[in-house]
DNA sequence: GACGATCTGATTGTCAGACAATCATACTAT
DNA sequence: ATAGTATGATTGTCTGACAATCAGATCGTC
């Protein structure tokens, strides 16, 4: 694959603020700075590097956006963790972008959720669950209220991530997620038998992860999950159609 | 949530590099300017924004990592859609930050790739069949060495994704398997009976998806996740330890 | 001694201006 | 038609500067 059969590489000269970048990435991915320590000043980093500061400075804005490091309290630059919203967004807008369906997204999410409601069946501590049936409660109470309730249903299948207690999926769930759950307020606003059908649903669920019914919670979502491609159709739009730019002013709004 | 009963936001003025950044990035998600098309030279930028040369600089630095915009054929800035594999990288250098371990991997490496190979079986073409047997050909051939079969069946599995036609489940699974599949040497080097094992499921697999038999290419994804794990553990690792930096030199250097 | 006000140096964000290296292109000579 | 040359545009890098803000130190008052 990499023989091409021609003679030469490709001759590349890397300019230096990638290099700077480089370098930097490397010393925190190596764990020699670790995250919430201080990258250094920008003149430190001059003479460490030998370049002029506006070079340092691009450097830093290249890893700056990968959330690798983050200016803390306005000031200071220190490693940090890539936070996962971060990554979730911009892979969300990459889909968008690449114009990805309903359909592939739902049948992504189904089967990231399912898997998801699976790890916390098995995981969900005391704690979580409180919080999940408090989820429910505040639902039901805000039944009468589409966008309450998506914002509601989103935080739900967050909850469940969290209980699955697998960073993984907790992260590879994200990007889907962002840009399908918006739909649901609009599935809600079409379709009046949708809050009750989705309030059973979640209701079913938490009883099944505390009792860490495996089998149950599975069965569970992927009703859930049914349910709302059911109600995507019904609400009159076509799964094959690109994911409307229109559902996704939160993802576009940073 | 966002309610915290304080009286006044967070004052935090924006630097004018980021809305640089940001007005580029809304042009560009607001498809005014489309994949391919130039965002203009610096020199125009300066003017339309009326900042400093070293301020729109920073700002596509900004950009420039994210892969929104791309330096075509070394000078002029173009926008593009940012590929897969590079949000991959950025997705699997975050979880070896955050120390994942092999079972939150394991666990949403299974998820995705039976969810994928279901929609392989169900939507795969006849180039694509004939792309998967000549991997397992190929891994066939090559079954003496490790690092070669390694190799192919990391090839495999992204085969098998593109056989699917669904790019968020492409997307999805990307990160964890990158992250993943270089355990498979490890794995191979040190227990002999582990290549066979993986020829054959690699074949059922083919052979399910070619019939379009989505419950045997459910089954045989699940047997050769399985064979994965037990794999791991009898090669002496502990499936709760975080993935060691060891296995992740593909990663860490770009 | 506790507290607030003020001063000082360090650091970042932004700017102006410069120059070499490279690229795109047109032009010229063979 | 091809290779060489000249020219302007563009990028990468540098020098030097300044205002705004932040972190501490200092000071004064009670």
């Amino acid at each position: 694959m990499t023989e091409t059969g021609e003679k030469f590489d490709r001759i590349n000269a890397i300019p230096a603020y990638q290099l700077v970048a480089d370098a930097i990435e490397r010393e925190i991915l190596a764990r020699r700075i670790r995250p919430g320590e201080p990258i250094g000043t920008e003149a430190q980093l001059v003479k460490q590097f030998g370049v002029n500061r506006s070079t340092v400075r691009e450097g830093i804005r290249l890893l700056e956006q990968s959330g690798l490091i983050h200016r803390d309290s306005g000031r200071r630059l220190t490693a940090s963790l890539p936070h996962y919203s971060r990554l979730a967004t911009r892979m969300s807008r990459a889909m968008l972008l690449h114009e990805v369906t309903f359909r592939e997204l739902w049948e992504a999410t189904t089967a990231l959720e399912i898997a998801t409601v699976e790890q916390a069946a098995e995981h969900a501590t005391a704690d979580v669950i409180a919080e999940l049936q408090a989820n429910v409660a505040s639902t039901e109470q805000a039944s009468a209220d589409p966008a309450a309730v998506a914002e509601l249903d989103t935080q739900f299948h967050s909850l469940i991530a969290k209980a699955s207690q697998n960073r993984v999926l907790q992260l590879a769930r994200e990007p889907s997620s962002l840009l399908i759950f918006p739909t649901t307020e609009i599935i809600l606003r079409k379709l009046k038998e949708g809050v009750p059908r989705l309030i059973q649903a979640h209701r079913k669920i938490v009883d099944a992860v505390s009792r860490h019914d495996k089998e149950a919670s599975r069965l569970w979502m992927l009703r859930h999950a049914n349910d709302w491609r059911r109600g995507f159709e019904r609400a009159g739009k076509d799964v094959d159609q690109p994911i409307d730019r229109v559902y996704m002013k939160e993802v576009m709004t940073r």
